[in-house]
RNA sequence: GGCCCCAUGGCGGAAUUGGCAGACGCAGCUGACUUAAAAUCAGCCGCCUUCGGGUGUGUGGGUUCGAGUCCCACUGGGGCCACCA
C-alpha cells in the first residue's frame, strides 16, 4: 500500500500503472485475444462453429455498428465513440452469458475515394485499401472485442457478387398489392399467361398470347422491382452524376460537394422502394428504434389520405369536352370552394392546349349583387349570384354565341367581384405595351406586344397576369416549361412563397357545382406527388392563397370556427370549424351530370370529407385514395467507384440479367475512371459513365439462356448505399442466407430480448442516417423477407444514435482559427494564444478549425482503456457533447487507484486480502453490483462508470483491500477497460480471460439496510431526520416524526393540519 | 413557416413513480507527506448570510401536502422537414 515504504527512501514506481505500462500491458492483451481467437463468434451451423465456451447453444446477441468509410483524414476522437460503446455492451452481454456476434466491416465505394483519386492519380481501389489498413490499426488500439474472421469491405470481389445478386433478387421481383408482398416476377408471367391476372397496362380482357414477345417483356419490365424510366431526375453537372432524393439537401445542392442540382428528365435505373410505403411506414411499430427516426422515417415516407378526384376540362362551350383531369386533395370537403385549379409544368395535360385565349366579357352584367369574397360573408352563404354572362364567359371564347349547355347554376360568390376587377384592371393595361413577359402575376402591369390586331383582341380578354404576357396558350404554357425546367432546385427554394405561373387556355368543371373555374400551370405544383395537379382552394390553403392574391382569383371560404372568421382575414383558413359556402345544387346541372343536393353545410371538416368521399364515389367522380412523398429511388449513378449492374442490353435495347455463375461482374480497367463532370450551372449538359470508356468490356457475346448472342453492358455504377443495404447479413458468414444460421442471429424471437420483427441486437450509429441508409437497408430486407432468404422482418431490431462529440475551436482578432491545442486560460479568465486574446467557438472537430484530437494521442498520452473510460463517462451515449483533454486525466486517475488497490507500485506484489471484508464494505459492493447492472441493461455507462469510481474510492480508504470486494470491481471495469481488468485478473491467479467470466450478480441479503434515513419535512422544507428500520409502520414513523425536536420548533404553535407519510423515507407535516 | 427535442454550480454531467437538488469527474481551496515541487492520501467546494437561517434547476404563471420532474405561456439553443395539395 502507498505509504508504507519508508520515509525519505527513493521510491522507484516502476509498477505504477504509467501511460507506458499501460501501453505494454494492452499490446499484449490484444496479440493474446487475437491469438487465441477470444473473440471468436460461434455459428449455430457450417463453418465457424466454434469449440467449447463460444458455443452457439447460448443465446446469439447480434451488435453492429453504422460501419465506417475510410477516408484518408483518419480517426479522430469523435470517431470510436459509437465503437466503444456497442463494445462495452458486447463485452457485458457475453460476461452475461450471450453468445455476442460483433465484428466491424469497411463501407468502400463511393464518391469521397473516388475523388481522393483522381486528385492524387491513384487508383481508387489502392487508395480504398489504404486507408482501410489505416483504419484497422486505429481501431485495434482500441481492444476492441470483434471477431477478425468476419471483417471485410464492401468492394471485396465476393461482396460484389453477393450486392449484385440481390440486385438480380429484386429486379425479378414484382410486387403484389393484393399479397402485400413481392414476388418473383416468374410467377407474374405465370398469371399473365393463366388469365388469372389482368394485364397491366392493356384494356381490361387483353389476352397475354395476344400480346408480341416485345410488348409481354415491355410489361415484365415495368412491373419489375427494380426498373429503367425516364423521368425527371436529380442532375447534378457539378459531381456529373444523377442523385436520389435522398442525397440532395433541402436547399437544392448535392450533399456532397454542395453543387447545384437540376431537375432533368433521363432514362435511369429506379427501385420500387414506394410499394413497400405502408409496410415501411408499418412496421416501424415493431422496433425498438428511437422516437425521433422513426417520426423522420414517417416524414419521409408521408403518408397521406384523401381522394383523387376527377374534373372534366370544359369544350369551347363549357361543356365536358371528353377530357378528365384528376387531382389529389387531403381535403375533399373544401370542394365547393375550389374555385381555380393548378397542373404542375410537367402535367401531359398542357401538352395540347387552346390555340388562343378565352375572352372575358368586357362589362360584366352581374355586379348588381356582388358576392364578395371577404371573410364576414362566409357565416352567411351567399345566394346562388346570377352572373350568367361571367359564367358563359368563362367557357366560351365568343361570348355572342352562348351555349345554353354551358350555363352553370351556380356561381360561387367571389367571381362577380373578381370579373369587375378584371375589367378595371383591363382598362389600366389598355394601350401600354412591351415585349418583356413575365409569370409573377400582379407584378405584371403592362401587356406585352401582340404580333397581330386579331390576338391583341384575344390578349385582352384576359386579364395580362395569367397570360404572361404572351399571345397565346400555347407560347405562354411552352415558355412557362422553359422557365420551370431551366431552375435549379436552389432557384425553386428561393422562389418559394412566391407564386408563379400562367393560365393555359383550360377550363375545368367542378364536379359539386358545374361552376367553369380556369386551369394554370403553375411550379409550386409537384408533377412527382399525387397526379401532379391541384384543385386550389385559396379560402382553406395557404399556398392557394398565395396564388388567387398574385392572379386575382376568388377566394371563397368554406370552413369557419365558431364566431365566424374575421373580417379582416387576408389569408386562408386552415383550422377547425364548421363548414360553410357549401350547398348543393337545387337541379343538377347539364354539364356536370353527377352535381345533385350535396350540402356539407353544418358539418364539421371530419363529417364533411367523409360525406364528399362517399358522394364522389357513388357517382364515380372520385375515390378514396393514399398518397405518399416518398418517391421510387433513383439507383443508378454515373461514376466509376462503385458496383457495376449485373444487366447487359440486348439487340433491342431491353435489360437482361446476367446468370448467377456470372457474378460477380468485375470493375473493369478503363483509361480514366474520373467522372465527365461540367460546369455545375450547366444544366444542358448530359451524364456520361466513366464504365462506357471500355468497349471491350462494354461489348460482350454472352449465352444467358438462348445462346451466345451480342449483347451491352450497362455502364451505370450503383449507388454507394448499395453496400451498406445488405452487410449485416455479411456478418453472419459466407453463408449468410442459410436459413438456420440467419434465424439464429436475427429471426425474430432469436433471444429473451429481441422483439417480433427480430434484426440485430442492437445497431448504434449516427442519426445522419435516419433516413437514408436506414430507409434503404429496410426496404432491400424487406424484398428478401418476401422472396424468403430471411426469417427477420427487420434488419435492425433496436437502433440507437450515440451522440456527437464536438469540441472547441479558438480564433484571434484575424479571425483565423489557432491550434486549440495550444490555447491557455479557462472560462472565467479568458483565453489566450500566444498571449493574445482569442475567441472559442463549439462545433465539429475538423481540421480546418485546428481543433482535432485523435485517438493516436490518446493512446500515446493515457493508454486505450483510459480513453475508452473517458469517452464513456462523458455524459450519456446519446447526447453530443465537447472534447476535453483536459478532463482525461480523471478517468486516468481512477484506473491508476484501481491497480494501486491491488499492486504494490514498488514491488509489483499484489496486495489483495483474502481477510473477510466488513458488513459495510460487502454492502457497497452488493449495492454497486446491483446499480451497475441496472445502468448497464440501460446503456447508460456514465452512471454505471461513476458508481464503479464510488466503490473503488471505499476500497481505497481501507487497510487492506478484500479480494472479495476487489474481484467485483474488476469484472465489472472490464467492459470498459477490458486491458487492465485483464491484466489485473491474471494477477488475481486466474488463468482463463475475463471475457467469458460471468458478470457479477448482487447478493440480496447485502441490499437490505438496518436502517434508512427518513426526511421530515414541515410544509415541504427538510427540518429533521430521522434513523428508522425499514420496516416502520406509518403510525410509527409519523408519531416519531412529531416528536422530533427541531421539527417541533419549526411547527411551533400552529397546528397540524395534516401529515404525509411516505414510509419509511419521507414525512411532511403541513400547518 | 410547420413539427420535434433541450435548458441544473466555474465546466462535463447525476437525480426510479412528483418525495433530501448537485452523484461521479474536471477545475479551485485547505491539510498531511516532502528541503521543495510533482505524485499520493485526507477534507472542503451552488449563491446569500447577522450562522438562526434564507434562497436556488432559463423566465412568468398553474396543479399538488410536495415540482428539476406534470400543465400553460414566453425566452434562448438545437434538430428534422420545408410549396407534398
Amino acid at each position: 500500500m502507498p505509504g508504507v515504504t519508508t520515509i525519505n527512501a527513493p521510491r522507484d514506481l516502476s509498477f505504477r500503472y504509467t501511460p507506458a505500462v499501460a501501453a505494454e500491458l494492452e499490446q499484449r492483451w490484444q496479440d493474446r485475444w487475437d491469438e487465441r481467437g477470444t473473440f471468436y463468434a460461434a455459428n449455430p451451423v457450417g463453418e465457424w462453429t466454434g469449440p467449447d465456451g463460444q458455443s452457439a447453444s447460448a443465446p446469439g446477441y447480434f451488435i453492429m455498428d453504422m460501419f465506417p468509410y475510410p477516408s484518408g483524414a483518419g480517426l479522430h476522437v469523435g470517431h470510436p465513440l459509437g465503437y466503444i460503446a456497442t463494445d462495452v455492451v458486447g463485452r457485458y452481454r457475453r460476461m452475461r452469458g450471450d453468445n455476442v456476434l460483433h465484428a466491424m466491416g469497411f463501407d468502400a465505394f463511393g464518391l469521397p475515394a473516388e475523388q481522393y483519386a483522381v486528385q492524387t492519380g491513384e487508383h481508387p481501389r489502392t487508395v480504398t485499401e489504404a486507408n482501410i489498413e489505416v483504419y484497422k490499426r486505429q481501431l485495434r488500439r482500441l481492444g476492441l472485442a470483434h471477431d477478425p474472421r468476419r471483417t471485410f469491405a464492401t468492394i471485396d470481389s465476393d461482396y460484389v457478387g453477393f450486392t449484385q445478386w440481390i440486385f438480380l433478387q429484386i429486379f425479378d421481383s414484382w410486387y403484389d398489392d393484393d399479397a402485400r408482398k413481392a414476388r418473383p416476377i416468374a410467377e407474374l408471367r405465370g398469371e399473365l399467361n393463366a388469365g388469372t391476372r389482368a394485364v397491366p397496362g392493356f384494356p381490361e380482357g387483353t389476352a397475354w398470347a395476344t400480346l408480341t414477345e416485345e410488348q409481354q417483356r415491355d410489361v415484365l419490365d415495368s412491373q419489375r422491382l427494380a426498373y429503367v424510366d425516364e423521368s425527371p431526375v436529380n442532375w447534378c453537372p457539378g459531381l456529373g452524376t444523377v442523385l436520389a432524393n435522398e442525397e440532395v439537401t433541402a436547399d437544392g445542392k448535392s450533399e456532397r460537394g454542395n453543387f447545384p442540382v437540376f431537375t432533368k428528365a433521363l432514362r435511369q435505373w429506379k427501385m420500387r422502394i414506394t410499394a413497400y410505403s405502408d409496410r415501411l411506414t408499418e412496421d416501424l411499430d415493431l422496433i425498438d428504434w428511437p422516437d425521433k427516426v422513426k417520426s423522420m422515417q414517417r416524414h419521409w415516407i408521408g403518408k397521406s389520405t384523401g381522394a383523387n378526384v376527377s374534373f372534366d376540362v370544359a369544350d369551347d362551350h363549357g361543356a365536358p369536352g371528353g377530357e378528365s383531369l384528376v387531382v389529389f386533395t387531403t381535403r375533399p370537403d373544401t370542394l365547393f370552394g375550389a374555385t381555380f385549379m393548378v397542373v404542375a409544368p410537367e402535367h401531359a395535360l398542357l401538352d395540347t392546349v387552346p390555340a388562343t385565349w378565352p375572352a372575358l366579357p368586357s362589362s360584366p352584367s352581374s355586379s348588381a349583387e356582388p358576392a364578395t369574397s371577404s371573410p364576414s360573408s362566409c357565416a352567411e352563404p351567399a345566394e346562388q349570384a346570377e352572373s350568367q354572362d361571367l359564367a358563359v364567359a368563362f367557357g366560351k371564347a365568343k361570348p355572342a354565341t352562348p351555349a345554353p349547355t354551358a350555363t352553370p347554376a351556380f356561381i360561387p360568390p367571389g367571381f362577380a367581384e373578381t370579373a369587375e376587377h378584371y375589367a378595371e384592371r383591363q382598362a389600366s393595361v389598355q394601350g401600354t405595351s412591351t415585349s418583356a413577359a413575365s409569370f409573377t402575376g400582379a407584378a405584371v402591369t403592362e401587356s406585352p406586344a401582340a404580333s397581330s390586331q386579331d390576338e391583341q383582341e384575344n390578349v385582352s380578354a384576359i386579364p395580362a397576369s395569367w397570360t404572361g404576357g404572351y399571345a397565346t396558350p400555347t407560347q405562354a404554357v411552352a415558355e412557362y416549361r422553359k422557365l420551370a425546367a431551366g431552375k435549379t432546385a436552389v432557384e425553386r427554394q428561393q422562389d418559394a412563397g412566391a407564386k408563379t405561373g400562367v393560365f393555359t387556355g383550360h377550363y375545368a368543371i367542378n364536379p359539386l357545382t358545374g361552376t367553369l373555374i380556369p386551369v394554370f400551370t403553375a411550379d409550386y405544383v409537384l408533377m412527382g406527388y399525387g397526379t401532379g395537379a391541384i384543385m386550389a382552394v385559396p379560402g382553406g390553403d395557404q399556398r392557394d392563397y398565395e396564388f388567387a392574391e398574385a392572379y386575382d382569383l376568388p377566394v371563397i371560404y368554406t370552413v369557419a370556427p365558431e364566431g365566424g372568421l374575421p373580417a379582416d382575414l387576408a389569408e386562408a383558413y386552415t383550422g377547425d370549424g364548421i363548414v360553410v359556402n357549401s350547398p348543393g345544387l337545387n337541379s343538377p346541372a347539364a354539364n356536370s351530370p353527377a352535381a345533385v343536393n350535396l350540402t356539407l353545410n353544418g358539418m364539421t371538416v371530419p363529417e364533411a370529407k367523409a360525406t364528399t368521399i362517399a358522394f364522389l364515389e357513388a357517382n364515380a367522380i372520385g375515390e378514396s385514395t393514399t398518397t405518399y412523398r416518398l418517391r421510387d429511388w433513383l439507383f443508378s449513378r454515373q461514376r466509376y467507384w462503385g458496383e457495376p449492374f449485373p444487366i447487359v442490353w440486348d439487340s433491342q435495347d431491353r435489360p437482361v440479367a446476367v446468370t448467377q455463375d456470372m457474378l460477380p461482374v468485375d470493375l473493369p480497367d478503363v483509361p480514366d475512371y474520373a467522372p465527365r463532370t461540367f460546369d455545375p450551372e450547366d444544366a444542358d449538359s448530359m451524364p456520361e459513365a466513366p464504365l462506357g470508356r471500355n468497349d471491350d468490356w462494354v461489348h460482350v457475346t454472352l449465352d444467358l439462356g438462348n445462346g451466345p448472342q451480342q449483347y451491352r453492358r450497362d455502364t451505370n455504377t450503383m449507388p454507394n448505399w448499395a453496400g451498406s443495404c445488405w452487410y449485416y447479413l455479411r456478418y453472419l458468414g459466407q453463408d449468410a442466407f442459410n436459413p438456420k444460421l440467419e434465424a439464429y442471429w436475427m429471426g425474430p424471437h432469436h433471444n429473451a430480448t429481441s422483439g417480433d420483427a427480430g434484426g440485430a441486437d442492437l445497431y448504434v450509429g449516427g442519426v445522419e442516417h435516419a433516413v437514408l441508409h436506414l430507409l434503404y437497408a429496410r426496404f432491400w430486407h424487406k424484398v428478401l423477407y418476401d422472396l424468403g432468404h430471411v426469417t427477420a422482418i427487420e434488419p435492425f431490431g433496436r437502433l440507437f444514435n450515440q451522440g456527437y462529440i464536438q469540441a472547441y475551436a479558438f480564433k484571434d482578432d484575424r479571425g483565423q482559427y489557432v491550434p486549440a491545442a495550444e490555447v491557455e486560460g479557462d472560462e472565467t479568465t479568458g483565453f489566450t494564444y500566444n498571449g493574445d486574446p482569442v475567441t472559442r467557438e463549439y462545433g465539429k472537430m475538423g481540421k480546418s478549425l485546428k481543433n482535432v484530437v485523435t485517438p493516436d494521442e490518446m493512446y500515446e498520452a493515457y493508454g486505450a482503456d483510459t480513453f475508452r473510460l473517458y469517452e464513456m463517462s462523458m455524459g450519456p451515449l446519446d447526447l453530443s457533447r465537447p472534447w476535453n483533454t483536459r478532463d482525461v486525466v480523471g478517468s486516468q486517475r481512477f484506473l491508476q487507484r484501481l491497480w494501486r488497490n491491488a499492486v504494490d507500485e514498488d514491488s509489483g506484489a499484489l496486495t489483495v486480502t483474502d481477510d473477510a471484508p466488513s458488513v459495510e464494505t460487502l454492502r457497497q459492493v452488493h449495492r454497486t453490483i446491483s446499480e451497475v447492472t441496472t445502468e448497464m441493461d440501460a446503456m447508460r455507462p456514465n452512471t454505471a462508470i461513476a458508481k464503479l469510481i464510488a466503490l473503488n474510492n471505499h476500497l481505497t480508504g481501507l487497510s487492506g483491500v478484500p479480494r472479495v470486494a476487489f474481484e467485483p470491481l474488476v469484472l465489472m471495469t472490464a467492459p470498459f477497460a477490458p486491458h487492465i481488468a485483464e491484466e489485473l485478473w491474471e494477477k488475481l491467479g486466474h488463468s482463463d480471460s475475463l471475457a467469458y467470466a460471468p458478470y457479477p450478480v448482487a447478493d440480496p441479503q447485502y441490499l437490505v439496510e438496518d436502517t434508512v434515513t427518513c426526511v421530515v419535512q414541515v410544509k415541504g422544507k427538510v427540518r429533521g431526520r430521522l434513523e428508522v428500520p425499514p420496516s416502520i409502520s406509518d403510525s410509527d414513523l409519523q408519531a416519531q416524526a412529531l416528536a422530533e425536536p427541531n421539527v417541533l420548533k419549526f411547527i411551533g404553535d400552529a397546528p397540524v393540519r395534516k401529515v404525509i407519510v411516505r414510509a419509511p423515507g419521507l414525512v411532511n407535516i403541513v400547518v
